[in-house]
DNA sequence: CTGCATAATACTGTATCCATAATTATGGAC
DNA sequence: GTCCATAATTATGGATACAGTATTATGCAG
């Protein structure tokens, strides 16, 4: 285990957690044994109960005063509720990424997009759901505030709970696609509020996708 | 140290420490000495740091590997960020909370709003405070949005560092008390729009009191 | 055979201990 | 007298040990 950054061992044990939960390899609602898991990455449990209170600021886990800790399992209302918050944060980054983006920074933008262009043109789905993540990390990134970004990224984590979150963008690839189109449009054109209005139609879109499958969906999450 | 809940030794100790940094007892840049806090409790260093750990999450404090553990700093910057985000957080808030309320809501809002004008005539500053934080803590209630007020108390404990922010509000008490009566006419009258707006600015005006005292303060936080 | 009481087991929460890295103190050279 | 190198000290990070509480298992009564 070479260490390159001097990054604690319970950071890296935090973020494994986290890659274990969004990947649903701990599933929502699923007990987390401390000394099995201690023992599996063959360290002690105290830098694994510090991962742990963290992931459970994060929201990720839920600590009960003893009886353990267990993945959260994120409800309907749940979505319900996150996404118009994302909705409106996200679109609140477009419209301030529009004021204060540089011509530079459109052009990086720009081929995000393109990569996304393209791996929807070969059908890549990895590609492609990673393109849209750095697309809207990118304009988060371009909106400049800095806590604004925080608590979007915090809320993105709760919905990687949600198994369907992931699949939901499958189904809708090409209105996904075209609705980042519009988005870029209006940043070119340093339309702020059009910007603003098509980034947070395009979150609500994604809810809405997201409340379709729910029928055929196993649970709530 | 009777138990009523069977809250862990952590939980207790990361809210002693909340309310110490919150009292600025802690101040932004401090070192914090785990042994000697360990010691003064009467606790031993492990359920310190797993406290310290959930407040580096929740951005009380920073954690830098093999340094130690420091108070954060806040800095204007931050609070140019923070406000603006805040001031949309809330204005939501009030959105909603006149869609959602029930005439039972309205009514424990306007007692609560009765002691806010009480404590401003009797000039008693603490109970003023007190009666604001609980009029914004129960139109976030209202809201109906578990999240969207969970964002918000995060925002707002980080606010909390700067010692600015809670002289602000006695420097304009009667400004504060006029503009959380027309929030109060808003919401009675269930005018949604005007309520968000209103709360929106309400927050904003908090912010241009705050940069003005930071003429005379000492640093950025 | 079912339900409850009690005992055994297992896990959480806290304390103590140790290793390693950072900081400070000390001494020598220029 | 100042600056650098090295040694001593101190603090952090991690492992291990222990106490107390839930949970499960077992046995007995009905």
């Amino acid at each position: 285990m070479n260490r390159i950054a001097p990054t604690a061992l319970y950071q890296e044990v935090a973020e494994r957690l986290r890659q274990r939960i969004f990947a649903h390899e701990l599933t929502p609602g699923m007990w987390i044994d401390e000394q099995a898991l201690a023992e599996h990455y063959g360290i002690s449990r105290t830098p694994l109960r510090e991962a742990l209170k963290v992931l459970a600021s994060e929201g990720l886990v839920e600590l009960k005063p003893r009886r353990g800790c267990y993945v959260t399992e994120i409800s309907r209302q749940d979505l319900d509720d996150i996404f118009p918050l994302m909705a409106m944060l996200e679109g609140r980054c477009a419209f301030e990424a529009v004021k204060r983006a540089r011509a530079a920074d459109l052009t990086v933008l720009r081929g995000i997009h393109e990569r996304l262009e393209s791996a929807a043109r070969d059908g890549r789905i990895d590609a492609f759901f990673e393109a849209n993540q750095e697309f809207h990390k990118k304009i988060q990134e371009l909106s400049g505030n800095r806590w604004l970004l925080s608590v979007i990224q915090d809320l993105r984590k709760v919905l990687k709970l949600s198994r369907l979150h992931s699949l939901s963008l499958e189904g809708r690839l090409q209105q996904s696609l075209d609705e980042h189109r519009a988005i870029v449009a209006a940043m070119l054109a340093g339309d702020a509020v059009k910007a603003e209005k098509l980034m947070h139609d395009h979150l609500l879109s994604g809810r809405e996708a997201l409340a379709k499958m729910d029928g055929q969906g196993s649970k709530a999450a």
